[in-house]
DNA sequence: GTTGAGCGTT
């Protein structure tokens, strides 16, 4: 039972180990995944956190709009959503 | 050598 979580206007200086821990504070983190440009390998600024269902809702609704490295946090559940676990959440 | 709304690499 986990949920996708969509998080962006992510410092490009930020690392996943950061955001990992930033969301570890609100709940069991599953899998942080940073998005990388595939042509030049650069951070594009946005990734996708995994939670537990309840989790999830938990980091949402505390660092959505949170501010972290200097920028506003957007944190949302994700759609394009490769796992359909947002059943119970 | 850059940038700032969005929905992803196995």
């Amino acid at each position: 039972m986990t949920t996708s979580l969509f998080v962006g206007n992510i410092a490009y200086g930020a690392m996943e180990k950061e955001i990992r821990d930033l969301f570890a504070q609100h709940g069991t983190v599953q899998n942080v995944r940073f998005i990388m440009d595939l042509r030049k390998g650069r951070f594009k600024g946005y990734g996708f956190v995994t939670m537990p269902n309840q989790d999830a809702v938990v980091a949402v609704r505390e660092l959505d709009g949170t501010e972290f490295q200097g920028r506003t946090l957007k944190v949302k559940e994700a759609r394009a959503s490769v796992d359909a676990d947002r059943r119970s959440a």
